[in-house]
DNA sequence: ACGAAGCCCTGCAAGC
DNA sequence: TGCTTGCAGGGCTTCG
């Protein structure tokens, strides 16, 4: 499940390998995905040079030309560098073969990601022109959260999750950082005072910067391998441990559903 | 405008 | 052992 740490480890793993370079040819095997990948990507690729490349949220912008290649990982999607001939698996979708030898891969099992084309400036395509600012970096403002929240009803997991409150908080970190911020889950994101707001915003941060420096570890990964960072189970607190003990007090961490998603807290620890 | 539910898909685990 | 069933999950889409 890419989060956005696993996205930016991504992007800074095929960075050095892919800007700069041509895109010989593009092998589409399954354009099934979220979206159907464009019938035209191969003609609209082919012969140009990757120019840059950079994230939105948890959206891959390859400039390519007078226009964009998005990539998003949907939820068991990957990127890796291998050597173009090497043979494809059952869930390779496509290939981007590159003049020096290499090719970017896309492996999704559940084929939940996507690769589109957009023409022009890409931040005005409709999936990504409602998107809210970055938790990483100045664009998330002190008081962001705060002041958007006022009014809303919904339990806070839920509204930090909503890409269009703040981009990249995906399920892991969401848990992650309620626990270190110490609030409940289910807490009405209108009923939280500015000052916990705050630590919430730092603890987004924390849990989002930590996972991208141990994911630089694994960079190696991406060069002939199967481009898949680990996901640092050792050094998640909460998800995935319901029924553990809290590594803070003596209480037991309790699992519940919120918003149809799996959710992991300390009663004790979060209020 | 907001919140909740539905949907896409397949690997995996659990149950029989 | 092999089959069936249920679940997970990002996030767009639809519904209320």
């Amino acid at each position: 499940m890419p989060e956005l740490p696993e996205v930016e480890t991504t992007l800074r793993g095929i960075l050095p390998h892919v800007r700069g370079h041509r895109i010989d040819a593009v092998h589409v095997r399954e354009p099934r995905l979220r979206y159907p990948v464009p019938p035209d990507l191969p003609s609209r690729l082919g012969g140009h040079r990757v120019d840059a490349i950079r994230r939105r949220g948890k959206y891959l912008l390859f400039a390519i030309g007078e226009g964009n290649l998005l990539i998003h990982l949907g939820m068991s999607g990957s990127l890796g560098l291998i050597p173009a001939n090497r043979i494809p698996g059952k869930h390779d979708h496509f290939d981007l073969v590159l003049s020096s030898g290499m090719a970017l891969r896309y492996t999704d099992p559940r084929r939940f990601g996507m690769a589109l084309w957009v023409e022009g400036d890409p931040l005005g395509h409709r999936l990504l022109q409602h998107l809210g600012p970055e938790p990483l970096g100045e664009t998330l403002a002190v008081d962001s959260l705060y002041d958007v929240s006022r009014g809303r009803t919904a339990p806070v997991k839920s509204f930090i999750m909503d890409s269009r409150v703040v981009v990249g908080v995906g399920n892991i970190y969401a848990n992650e950082a309620l626990f270190l911020a110490g609030i409940h889950p289910l807490r009405r994101a209108g009923r939280i005072s500015r000052e916990r707001y705050r630590r919430l915003t730092a603890a987004i941060r924390e849990v989002l910067l930590g996972a991208i420096e141990q994911g630089g570890t694994s960079l190696r990964d991406f060069v002939g391998g199967d481009g898949r960072p680990g996901y640092f189970r050792q050094s998640l607190q909460v998800y995935g441990r319901g029924g553990e003990s809290c590594g803070r007090c003596e209480g037991t961490l309790r699992e519940i559903r919120v918003g149809q998603r799996s959710t992991v807290y300390c009663p004790r620890c979060q209020r």
